[in-house]
DNA sequence: ATGTTCTTGTGATTCACTTCACAAGCGGGA
DNA sequence: TCCCGCTTGTGAAGTGAATCACAAGAACAT
């Protein structure tokens, strides 16, 4: 079965996951196409196909059903098990993450954290313990944690994920406005404010431009 | 001049410019479209392609000036000034925000901080005095604040935004997962780790399924 | 001048994602 | 049983972005 899924549409199905459970726990049973398009900003056409994708789902005439749909999508997703992450460089974004209560009920449990400062070390935030770099390598080991994110600064970011990509982790969340080289095969996600804060600067240039008028 | 860049276009210009930026501090005068483009992670056809949607400014044989690229960045960028932002919301990441001191360098003020806890109104963090939500039609107006971060819990999001929106807002970068609903002509971009780790989940759940033996 | 080397700018092409449109199928009512 | 309203699943068509491939041009050496 050769999978080549597009990003969008991976995101987009963590979308429909999104609303499927909180639909799930309001006791609905079914929805349409239609309804989950809308409540998830794109078309019923576009839900249909992404779901085709991976097999027939529901049932014409009536929809898909809230709770099956919603299992079959957590195992396409892979979010049928919990997944152990841990975070590198708890300064400010790292201490938020590791504060973040949605995590664990998402399925991610924050297992491990690591700083390079020593005054942090030994500390406890969130119900982690931060760890010294040293006792990284036995951490990932221990926790089997495939996911590690990136939240030092940008001087030490690639060399944190090399260091975590090292010790096992197959996956990376970089919050450090880098672009991180990572080994073929290691999945890689970024988080960049900057980027998307300009983003939004040429959109709101770009629409108030007096330049051409309507049409 | 009837734009119509796509998003991905416009993430890449910004990419390209925080490259030639990093450039011209150390001094290089020219880079090709090569190099631009193995250090923002794309090819060299895609870099030129981007470019020549706003304009010729290389040199044939000899590649851009950085100088003269990075001012052209910024204007089409609309990075040719400072914005003026303005967070909602003063909690973990609210503060970690506050406290990023790269915004500054890279021609972003936050004017304003905004909090619903009576508690957390007054103090100052990063510079900036936490108000209540009361102010926030005339710090808006005398800032002239157009862009608004949201780091409210999710319930709160949507009237944040609205709010902002209303007080004059022409952009929003939103850290609630929810979709939020804005009138048309106020640009959004999201930023959901949720999502994020999610993809990441099925990139590593993809690649292990010993099902699909290679090619 | 002429040739050589290098890199841009861009039509043409390919590729991938989205939208369209409708037959297939389900349930309910008469 | 047959019909009707509704929604799915999916080939086909449409759209837009990425890639290719190469002529045009710039510098420099001879
Ligand atoms: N604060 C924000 O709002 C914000 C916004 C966008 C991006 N970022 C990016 O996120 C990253 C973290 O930002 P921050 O504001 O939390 O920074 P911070 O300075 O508050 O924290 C960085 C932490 O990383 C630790 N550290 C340094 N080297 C390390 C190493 N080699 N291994 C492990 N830990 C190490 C430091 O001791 C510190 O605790 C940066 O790359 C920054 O650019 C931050
Ligand atoms: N902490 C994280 O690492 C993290 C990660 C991903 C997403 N998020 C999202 O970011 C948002 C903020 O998360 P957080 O962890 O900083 O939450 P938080 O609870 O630490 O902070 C929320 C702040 O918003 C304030 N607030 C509540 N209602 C408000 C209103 N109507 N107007 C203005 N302020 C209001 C609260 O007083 C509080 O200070 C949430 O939507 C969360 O889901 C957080």
């Amino acid at each position: 079965m050769a999978r080549k899924t597009s990003d969008s549409t991976v995101r987009r199905l963590s979308r429909y996951l999104r609303r499927l459970r909180k639909l799930d726990a309001q006791d609905r049973k079914v929805v349409s196409s239609r309804e989950l398009a809308e409540t998830t900003g794109t078309t019923a056409a576009q839900v249909r196909k992404d779901l085709s994708h991976f097999g027939s789902f529901g049932k014409r005439g009536q929809g898909y059903s809230v709770g099956d749909l919603r299992v079959h999508l957590e195992e396409i997703l892979g979010l049928d098990h919990r997944w152990t992450v841990a975070v590198l460089g708890i300064g400010k974004i790292g201490s938020a993450l590791l504060g973040y209560g949605y995590f664990t009920e998402r399925g991610f449990d924050i297992a491990a954290a690591f700083d390079s400062d020593p005054s942090k070390i030994g500390s406890e935030l969130g119900g982690v313990r931060i760890q010294p770099l040293n006792a990284l390598e036995e951490a990932f080991r221990e926790h089997r944690i495939s996911i590690a994110i990136i939240a030092t600064p940008v001087e030490a970011a690639q060399d944190a994920a090399s260091r975590a990509v090292s010790a096992g982790a197959r996956a990376i969340l970089n919050f450090a406005p880098i672009k991180l080289s990572l080994p073929e095969g290691v999945a890689l996600r970024e988080m960049d404010v900057t980027l998307e804060l300009e983003g939004l600067c040429y959109l709101v240039t770009e629409a108030s431009t007096p330049a051409d008028g309507p049409e």
